[in-house]
This record gives structure tokens, sequence and C-alpha cells, in this order.
RNA sequence: GGGCACGUAGCUCAGUGGGAGAGCGCUGCCUUCACACGGCAGAGGUCAGAGGUUCGAUACCUCUCGUGCCCA
């Protein structure tokens, strides 16, 4: 154990500690492993993905998680895996094939596809590999993938399930197409982002050729080449006499009709709304209730047709609007041209304008889906942490539109649905070969895959499935994932989990936020602030980043994170370090074992079991809420504040002194505290806690690990309040001595004299070696009343006055100032306090406690006054 | 437009109806035998603004201003 270097090398021992525990196989889990069961199941990242910061967090979170529940004794275990990622992953393979001159069209429909699992086969996997970096324990022999046969046979099972109880359906409906990745979107899978554009208002002249029309306004021109209708709400006084005539299509030979519905925002505009039906959601539904044409305007690729006529045929939608625009114009009919600021739809994966479309698409009907799990969560079967999540979650689903989930893409699972030659559709669990029947083009959104992945994971392919692993582990225990996709899986696992399992798929949903940069800023490549987590592994460990991310995860916020604080937490661990390396080198080879007899025990010993005791119930409280930050701070100033800056420190007098037998007790004190700090430690850092771990208990790893030790009791028999009003008192003398060397610049070398007037005698004179170490004191003298002598200056303390014996050494100038400014500061103090005591309502109103509690502040605040008169007193007569 | 958060030290954030804390940064001293990835000390805040409730508000209520997110 002397061989520890004095600085943590995370580089030097991560790699193969992370061996030793996968080989010894401590993180994989069996049905009928002992305990209770607890199962995670990852969010699982795109296959062919890599690492960013935010996966760091949700899978650090997850690891932190499954690591104490292990510790607990649970039968814990973690499932990993990955998402085909349909269209994502299908762009990147695209994009490779432009980049080769060629493209999926031209390969045909075979040959991308084995393209793109040649793809996934070689970097399908790499996210996986980096979760090992960070020390993720998750059950590697259970890695699973959306894509693979078993998860595959449960997709086909619920769509053709679904589709015999009427819940998927085929149907012409609007959607958002993007023309860019040609397929079709569902609601989620769009963006919406303020644009600068132009509202355009014009006229539609009168049918009839009477002079004047309707003046509407849009901001996409190029759809009143579709437009077959002008709305006006019914109640417009300004337009009911003109409900029911007809107004002349400039551009067409066509005539359309004013028809009155309540939609219309009388206050908008000129209060007369143009309506297209194929190309926007609201004029769609104006259009059903008016039983309106549809003008399809445009092709896949957002070109228009020639449905709009030669002149405006061809064109690509954004150079029809100019055209348009322009042609109203020379019409005469263009009346105002405005800036104007507007929501606009974007594609979630390419940000290409997503353009709202007549298309037949195979859907699922949610309502009954999204009832059911709306209840399980007002029931409370699933809970949010936190707790504010519950509300929008509980709105969306209650404001939940049907879920288009054909997309017009090849790498997903083929729509199992077969068309006959006489339009007949059949819909199968088994493929169909027959003569004349085609397959569906389509595959499906790959969340209606991954909506499956909690039951999937562990199994299930249809109804019937009862795997031990889902007998065992399902529901699982815990969700862990960012709130922002909430609604794009959370809700869909829970509802159709609630379908098909007749259960929620998870009972908790711990959300926890976005990693942003320092100044709160989403990180990305365009602003350069992103932050790579396998370089923080790098430079700082799996341990540092892993707590720094940690430190940043508050409950309900966003995770700030800056590559300096994650410096900070490499420091920590290098103190945890340094702290484990002094007790190592002076425990003598002592085990951590019963503790000694409670009269045995010294004052700090006691102490600081104390404080150990309080801050293990802090951090098994804060695990309760998923409050990291809480458990991170705790931990941090214990081993920090308290362990190492006073408990060593202290322990030292024994363990270097000449008593043997007070050695030992410290040494056995010492090495139960170790002990019990790095198992409460480890779930955050596990590297650095386990290689100390092994140095104090000889364990030489394989299944003797860390890992598997048990969580700490929550036993408070250790609390110990009168050791701790006791410690604190020294703490306030060698803390106010510390001070007074400080302020007067005495070297920490110079050895000094100290005599205290204390109402602890008892406590300063059987403790007086620790606070000499501590303080750096030659002696100290406990005396009932303190001599002023020249020469000498006087600290208060807790517990009484101290009079430091330092002839000549002292400022007196400085010490002076230091004594009226504590005097000026106690004097505001004492004219608050009588303040609030002198105003009879609040004596006759507060608690008698807190009355109590200022009558004392001003009894201290007096005596301390009188006691600093006096000596700035006795100060300056010395000077003078 | 609707909804939800948030505004506390230079920066990022805790916090509680009884006159505020941490980390980083900053200043001074210290190469003390676990750690300079360290130790000891220090400076720095009318807790966004205005009203209200209360004996007492940074905390509870209302409004204003500012910031962020979600939905339409």
């Amino acid at each position: 154990m002397t061989e520890l270097p004095s600085a943590y090398d995370p580089a030097a021992v991560e790699p193969d500690l992370y061996l030793d525990w996968e080989r010894a196989g401590l993180f994989h889990a069996e049905p009928d492993d002992p305990g209770e069961p607890f199962s995670i199941v990852i969010p699982p990242p795109n296959v062919t993905g890599s690492l960013h910061v935010g996966h760091a967090l949700d899978n650090t979170i997850q690891d932190v998680i499954i690591r104490r529940e292990r510790m607990l004794g649970k039968n814990a275990v973690w499932i990993p895996g990955t998402d085909h990622a349909g269209i994502a992953t299908q762009n990147v393979v695209e994009k490779q094939l432009a980049a080769e001159g060629t493209d999926r069209a031209s390969l045909g429909r075979e040959a991308f596809l084995e393209r793109v699992w040649a793809f996934k086969e070689e970097s399908g996997g790499t996210i996986l590999r980096q979760l090992r970096k960070l020390g993720a324990s998750a059950d590697w022999e259970r890695e699973v993938f959306t894509f693979d046969g078993p998860r595959s046979n449960a997709v086909r099972e619920v769509f053709v399930s679904l589709y015999e109880q009427g819940l998927v359906y085929r149907g012409e409906r609007l959607i958002n197409w993007c023309p860019r990745c040609q397929t079709a979107l569902s609601d989620i899978e769009v963006e919406h982002a303020d644009v600068d554009g132009q509202l355009v208002s014009f006229v539609y002249p009168w049918a009839d050729g009477s002079s004047g029309g309707v003046e509407v306004a849009t901001t996409r021109a190029e759809t009143m080449l579709g437009d077959a209708a002008i709305a006006v709400h019914p109640d417009d006084e300004r337009y009911r006499e003109l409900v029911g005539r007809e107004v002349r299509h400039p551009f067409q030979d066509r005539t359309i009709p004013v028809v009155a519905d309540d939609y219309v925002d009388p206050e908008f505009g000129s209060g007369a709304v143009k309506v297209t039906p194929a190309h926007d959601p609201n004029d769609h539904e104006i259009g059903q209730r008016h039983d309106l044409a549809v003008i399809d305007i445009l092709d896949d690729d957002a070109v228009t047709t020639e449905v709009v006529g030669e002149r405006f045929a061809g064109l690509d939608r954004f150079e029809a609007r100019r055209r348009v625009t322009a042609a109203l114009d020379e019409a005469g009919l263009l009346g105002e041209v405005e800036a104007y600021r507007h929501s606009v739809g974007h594609c979630s994966r390419c940000d290409t304008v997503v353009e709202p479309r007549l298309s037949l698409q195979w859907f699922v009907a949610m309502r009954p889906l999204a009832d059911r799990a709306a209840q399980a969560v007002r029931d409370g079967r699933t809970v949010f942490v936190p707790e504010a999540q519950t509300k929008p979650f509980l709105d969306w689903l209650d404001n939940l539109h049907d879920w288009c989930i054909s997309r017009q893409i090849w790498w997903g699972h083929r729509i199992p649905a077969w068309y006959g030659p006489d339009g007949q559709i059949e819909v199968s669990r088994e493929d169909l070969d027959r003569e004349g029947w085609v397959q569906d083009e389509d595959v499906l959104d790959t969340w209606f895959s991954s909506q499956l992945w909690p039951f999937s994971t562990l199994g299930w392919e249809h109804p019937d499935s009862d795997t031990p692993e889902l007998r065992t582990w399902y529901p699982t225990s815990t969700l862990v994932t960012g709130y922002d996709i909430n609604t794009f899986w959370v809700s869909r696992m829970l509802m159709i989990a609630l379908w098909f399992t007749d259960d929620v798929p998870f009972h908790t949903v711990h959300n926890h936020g976005l990693v942003r940069d320092e100044h709160g800023k989403k990180m990305s490549k365009s602003f350069g602030n992103v932050i790579d987590p396998l370089d923080l592994v790098d430079k700082y460990g799996a341990d540092a980043s892993r707590f720094a991310l940690l430190r940043s995860a508050a409950p309900g916020t966003d995770v700030p994170l800056a590559e300096e604080w994650v410096e900070g937490a490499k420091r920590f661990t290098n103190k945890v370090w340094n702290a484990g390396r002094f007790a190592l080198t002076n425990l003598d080879g002592t085990r951590p074992g019963a503790l000694p007899a409670r009269e045995q025990l010294a004052l700090e010993d006691r102490w600081i079991l104390s404080r150990l005791t309080a801050v293990r119930a802090e951090v098994d409280a804060a695990y309760g809420r998923y409050d990291w930050p809480v458990v991170a701070r705790g931990l941090y100033h214990f081993v920090w504040d308290e362990l190492a800056d006073w408990y060593l420190e202290a322990v030292k007098v024994r363990v270097y002194g000449d008593d043997q037998a007070a050695a030992e007790v410290a040494r056995r004190v010492l090495a139960v505290v170790l002990d019990e700090v790095l198992r409460l430690l480890h779930p955050m850092m596990p590297f650095v806690t386990e290689t100390l771990w092994r140095a104090l208990t000889g364990a030489d790893g394989g299944r003797d690990s860390l890992m598997v030790a048990a969580w700490p009791s929550g036993s408070q028999e250790l609390a110990d309040p009168d050791a701790e009003r006791g410690f604190a008192t020294l703490q306030s003398l060698v803390t106010e001595v510390n001070r007074f060397r400080s302020q007067n610049g005495i070297p920490p070398k110079a050895r000094f004299e100290l005599t205290v007037a204390t109402d602890e005698p008892a406590l300063l004179e059987a403790h007086a070696a620790v606070v000499c170490s501590l303080a750096g004191l030659d002696g100290l003298r406990v005396v009932d009343v303190l001599a002023e002598r020249a020469g000498t200056s006087t600290v208060q303390f807790a517990a009484g006055q101290a009079q430091v014996d330092l002839a000549g050494l002292i400022d007196v100038d400085a010490e002076l100032a230091r004594l009226r400014k504590e005097r000026d500061k106690a004097a505001e103090d004492l004219k608050r306090v009588e303040g609030k005591l002198a105003n009879d309502s609040f004596v006759e109103r507060a608690p008698a406690e807190v009355v109590q509690h200022e009558r004392d502040k001003r009894t201290r605040i007096h005596a301390s006054i009188a006691e600093l008169e006096e000596r700035i007193g006795s100060l300056g007569a010395l000077r003078g």
C-alpha cells in the first residue's frame, strides 16, 4: 500500500479495474439471483452514434443508481442496447452515397439495406464501448438492438394486434412532410422556430365582375394556388352579406366561395382568411366542415405540379412564393407586404422547413391508449421525479392527435401490410408470398419499436411471452431520461406497455436536465462550446467527470458544465486519494472491523462517527429524491472539510504519539470511517474508491469488490450531539487562534503558549494535546480568570477567551484595528437585537423560544462587547 | 397568443418565515513528514424592482421588468 503514488492517476487504474469487474461477472445478473429485483433499461442511443455529454450524464445517473441498488443487496440489472434510428442512420448513409456520386434509388432497396447493415456493423456499438470508459456497469451480456430478431418480432406483433383492434389504420390525412428526407413525420418530430417572413395581403376580385373584392393575408403566398375558399367569422358584420358569394382566382380558371366558419379570428388582418385545405391543418378542418375541394399543389420535392397551371408549375415552393407575389403585384391585386416574424415547422432531423401535406399514411389512434396512460400517472402507478414534469406530461396526453407511423425510408421495420391486385389490404404476422400482392414499401417510425423497449428487452415477443426476465424484472424500476423526450418516448412506452402488458413499464421516471455550458447556453458546434465527455475522461478521469456532472444535476434544472469544474472534481478525487493514502500508511495493516468500545473513543472519534452518521442519512435521503448535487456536496464536504481537515489532523496526535493503546483505537476508528466513506462514494466515484478499498481491506479483486460490498446501514446509534458540541468548541478555539495568527502575520511555524479562561475547563484540559497540535501551540493552560499582562493579546472563542503570550511579535496597530472592527460589528448586532426586543408586538407575538433566543443573543453580545472594550483599552495603553 | 420555470457573491448554483451559503475565480501568508490537484486566513451580496400579508419577508401573495423552456 505504500506504493500508492502521491497523486491519483486515473488512467493507471481505470481500464484494468473495469476489466476486472466485468470478468468477475459483477455487471451480470440472473433472474434467480438473490435479492429483491431492481431493473433499469438504458434509453437506447443511436446505434451508429457516438457519446456526447448528454449521454454521459444520463448514463452516469443510471450507473449511480444501479451501483447503489447492487450494494443494497438487490438483484439489480441494467440492460444496455441501441436504437436503429431510422431517419438519422439512413441520412448518414445517404450522405456517404452522395459523396460517392450515387444514391439509394440507383442502389435499390436490397443493396442499400446491405450497405446500412455494413455501416451498422462497422460503427455500431462504438457508443456502448465509450460508455464503458465512464465506468458504466451495464449487463453487457444482455445487450439488445431495436432491429434484432426478437425486437422485430415484438414490433410486428404489436402492429398487427393494434390493426386487428382497429387502433392502427391507414388513411389520407394531412401530415408533416420533409421534402429533404422525403418522408412523413409525426407531429413531435417537427420543431417550431420563429422565422422572419412576410405577411402578404392581396385581394380576390368578385367573380361576378362587380368592383372590389375580398382582402386576405398569408405568409405563404404560393398556397393561394391551392385555395378552395375564403372564410369569415359568421358573426362578423362586415362580411355577413358576402357569405355565399364567390371570388375569382386571378391565375386559374375557377371561382372560390366565401364561407362562414367559427375558426376565423375577426380581429386578425382583414377578418377574412384564405383556405388551403391541402396545405394547412386548420384549413383542412375548415375544408372538411364545408366540403371544400382539396387541391394538392406540391410534389414530394415541394415543387409545384401542373395542377397550379402552366404559369407557376415546376417551381420550388419558395420560388413559387416570390413569383406569385410578383404576379399579384402585376395584376394590381397586391396589398400591403409587411415584415412578419412567425413560427415555422422544421424537420427535427435535418432542419428543412416542413410542408403540411395531404398523404396516405398509417396511423395509430391514440385516444384509448393515451387515456389509459394518463390514468396510470394520475393513480401514481408511475411517478415523475421531479414531480413538476407530471402536469405538462398529462396535458400533452390529453391533447394528443393520432400518430403518423409510416416513414418513406428503407432503414427500419417494414410495415407488415400487403396489397392485393384488386386493392385488398392484408396485415399479417407472417410474410405474405402471393401472386400479384406487394408489401407496403414504407417502414415504421423508430419510436414505434423503441416504445416496446422496457419489455421487448426482457424477452417479450407476443402476449404469451413468459420469460424469467419478464417475471423478475418487469415492470422496470426507474427510467432515467432528459425531460425533453418525455413526449417522444416515455409517453409511448407508458401507453403501449399498459395496452400490451397490462402494467406500467416503469414505476419511476427520473428526468434530468440538458447539459449546457457554464453560462447556461446550449452546447453546439456552431458556438464551439461543445464538451466531449471522452476528452474529460482522458484528462480528468471517469470519477471526476461523473462527479462534476452529478454535482450540477439539480432536479428540475438544466445542467451547466465547464471543463474547469471537472478539474475541480479531479482535485476532489485527489483529495479522497490522499486522505486514503494517509490513512493507509498509518493504519499499520489495521482492517475495518468492529469499533472500539464507546468509552475508549476519543472526542474526535465520537465526533467524526456522529458526523458520518449525519452525512449518511443526508445521502440516503437525497438518493430518494434523486438529488445528485446534495449527495455530491454532502460527501464532498464531509471528506474534505471534516474528515481531512479536522479528523485526520486530530488523529495524528494519537497515531504519532507514544500511547500504543490510544493509537490502536484511533486506527480502528479510522479504518471504519474510511471504509464507510468509500462505500458511500462508490456509486459516484467507482474507480478511486475501489482502488483504495482494496488496499484498505486487502480484497484481491474479482468478486471481492467494493462494487458488491454492503451499502452502509442507516443506524443512528453513533449520532452524538455532545461530541459534536464539544468538538465544535475545540474547532472554534483553533480557528480563532489561526485567525489571530494570520491577521498578525505570525508565521505558522512560530509556536506560543495559550492561556484560556473558559466555561468548558474540563473539555479543554482533556484535549489540550489536540488543540496544541491543530493550532500549532507550545502549550495550553486553563485558568479561572485571565490576567491582563503586557505583551499579550486575547481572542474570543465559542467557550471563552484565549490569551496569546507573544510579547514583541504582535503588530499592535493591526491588532487594535482588528479588535475595533470586531467590536463595531458586535455593536451593530446589538442594535438590531435590542430594536427587536424593544418592539412590544415582537415580544408578545413571536414564539417564546424565538424571543428567548434573542435575549440570549443580547446577553452574549453585551459580554462580548465589554470584553472587546477592555482589550482595546489595555492594548491602547500598552502602545501609548 | 396559452402554459410553466427562473432572476441570491465576478461566474455557476444551494438555501430557510427569525438579518444569507457552496464550488470556481480573486487577495494575503505558508515548499508543516497524505495531498501545492495542498494548508491557513481574507475581500466580496439594499437575495431583480414595487406593493401587500406578518411582530418579522430573500423566503408567502399581487403587479412590473428581465431571462429561459414547452405548446398553439
